[in-house]
DNA sequence: AGCTTATAGTTTGACGTCCAACTAAATGCT
DNA sequence: AGCATTTAGTTGGACGTCAAACTATAAGCT
């Protein structure tokens, strides 16, 4: 029989108490969501761990890669492209140009917005996030599969831009 | 010649300024990382907006929905198949109880733990939050196409199981 | 010129998250 | 029995995030 019991089919030990393995996720299991959500954070963490290493957040590194290749970008821009609420850009990028990484200069056009650029201790940093990135990539194609990966990317590319 | 105007392939105004559009991502852009976030950002967004029409926190469908198909499971293994940490659960449960959609009992065979379960609210509330993740579902499906489906989440299980 | 509206960035408050330190209870060892 | 270790849950501090309110500049309209 299945979960006559009455816990959802977990082991349970001779006193009825639960020991912990084998957990039911229910539906769950099977949406795109939920393991989206857990995938993420694990390749999120797994990075975190990376560029702990050479003592950075791992926040920073789109903000810098943005920057360099975007140089002069708004705070706004940036923002956008990163995915996040300007107003968080506001403690990020006085953490950056307090440690001299990035350059803020304000427009003369336009005496509201800021230019952001990368110092060269900034690219300094950059190059040595980049490889841990790159690094993780590897980790991450071993796990993915170069057959799919090229079709998964454009998934997840789809995903963001299709959901508003 | 390739980005000679020094901003990096941006779109410029004729004085100079960047326009906003066409921002240039580097190496971001085919990287499963930073695919992978903001996908994930955009996914939990639009979920978010569903179940705010019924006035929910988006985090508690996990919560509830592992409580329903666990009954009398503990808040440490909660926060185990939640992937989140034990102290995070805290408040959360606090809030459930408070609203009488979780029932917190000790456990009389050892009294440092507590068993959760919903109660007849909870499974009430949990019946439209699922109602609005197989909405949400049906959504993504439609953006991945039913042929990559199961692949991708294969994908995104692996991608949880094997980074640490 | 003088309004009104829009835009760039900051501030504030709420929230969710982690980690480390803590309390209370259980277990194990001798 | 007594002490050390482990475990379940809470607390407190730090951080990143968002949304809404705010300041200052800029642009558009009359």
């Amino acid at each position: 029989m299945h979960g006559a019991n009455g816990t959802g089919g977990r082991r349970l030990d001779r006193n009825g108490e639960a020991i912990g393995l084998s957990i039911n996720f229910g539906p769950l299991a099977h949406w795109v969501g939920f393991n989206l959500r857990i995938a993420q954070e694990a390749a999120f963490q797994a990075f975190s761990h990376l560029s702990q290493e050479i003592g950075e957040s791992p926040g920073r590194f789109a903000t810098l890669t943005l920057i360099a290749r975007n140089p002069g970008i708004s705070q706004t821009e940036l923002s956008l492209a990163n995915g996040r609420d300007k107003s968080s850009l506001t403690p990020v990028v006085e953490d950056l140009v307090r440690r001299g990484l990035v350059q803020r200069k304000r427009m003369n056009s336009d005496r509201r917005t800021y230019r952001l650029n990368l110092t060269p201790a900034g690219k300094k940093i950059l190059t040595m996030l980049t490889r841990c990135a790159r690094r993780h990539e590897r980790n991450l194609d071993r796990v993915i599969g170069a057959r799919d990966r090229k079709r998964f990317i454009q998934i997840l590319k789809r995903i963001a831009a299709e959901l508003d």
